[in-house]
DNA sequence: ATAATACTCTACCAAAACCATAGAGTATTA
DNA sequence: TAATACTCTATGGTTTTGGTAGAGTATTAT
């Protein structure tokens, strides 16, 4: 399961690929229409700011826009983001890769390879479900 | 990310199965080899008893050993035993559902429809990696 | 029979993660 | 220059996770 929290950011950023050509889209506005805590997402909207997704503008008339192409903001990279790793277990992840403790030889194990392998199955399906896609089936019954 | 729990659930499965024509394997014996805390486990082979995996035998000589065929054991099923839904968010789940606060119209919500058909492709993968491709990986380098 | 063995059940606890909020501070602009 | 709106630090409650304790029950070898 997801955390909220990239539920949460993952509600946002469709929010603002909606608003893409109205400017800068206010946290309140988006709090209020899509009832998510206003204060917890401010943070995450930070999050999404800080990895490159979003940018924000201050002062009257600011707010939070996206800066990406709907077509290039994939799962892949907002979950990395948001909740870490995509792999199941520590030993078969790219950018969290921790050692196994249960397995004697880590080359050997196969439950490595299995979960090595599901691992890359995940990110491609993830990486091929964008906010574009998301946006399109908005529009289908 | 797997909990630890279906993670030792995983390695204690595959010591059964690597097990399978010893008899009753005792719990101790796969805590100590598997290094998997031996009263975590045990609660572990309950859950996997009573979901219908493993059954086991009291008394001396007694332990846990694998009631079902090794390609018939497959992740999907013992990931949902340990820990519950596969799918990614609540109302895109089948046997955990739970609507959703965020959206509007459910029927009509994108996210919904990406994370239903990531499920499915899920599921779909999962059921494919069994207690036996485990094995066999186990012998390839 | 019975002692040893080994699973089963209930309860409990500490630490971490998660979800969320408060409030002061800073930058921007109408 | 006042209002607006993002930014930052700190904090707190709740839930989940990971793990332990210990008494209880069933079984079997001898």
């Amino acid at each position: 399961m997801l955390s909220k929290k990239a539920k949460y950011a993952i509600h946002a950023l469709v929010y603002l690929a909606r608003e893409k050509d109205k400017g800068p889209i206010l946290i309140s506005e988006i709090s209020k229409n899509q009832r998510i805590p206003k204060k917890f997402l401010e943070t995450i909207l930070l999050d999404l700011k800080n990895t490159g997704f979003v940018s924000s503008k201050k002062g009257k008339g600011g707010g939070y826009y996206l800066i990406k192409d709907t077509e290039e903001v994939n799962l892949a990279d907002v979950l990395r983001c948001i909740d870490g790793a995509i792999g199941l277990i520590p030993c078969a992840t790219h950018q969290f890769y921790e050692s196994c403790d249960e397995c004697e030889d880590e080359e050997l194990c196969g439950i490595r390879k299995v979960f090595h392998n599901l691992r890359n199955e995940t990110v491609n399906l993830l990486k091929n479900n964008t906010l574009q896609q998301i946006l399109d089936l908005e529009k289908i019954i």
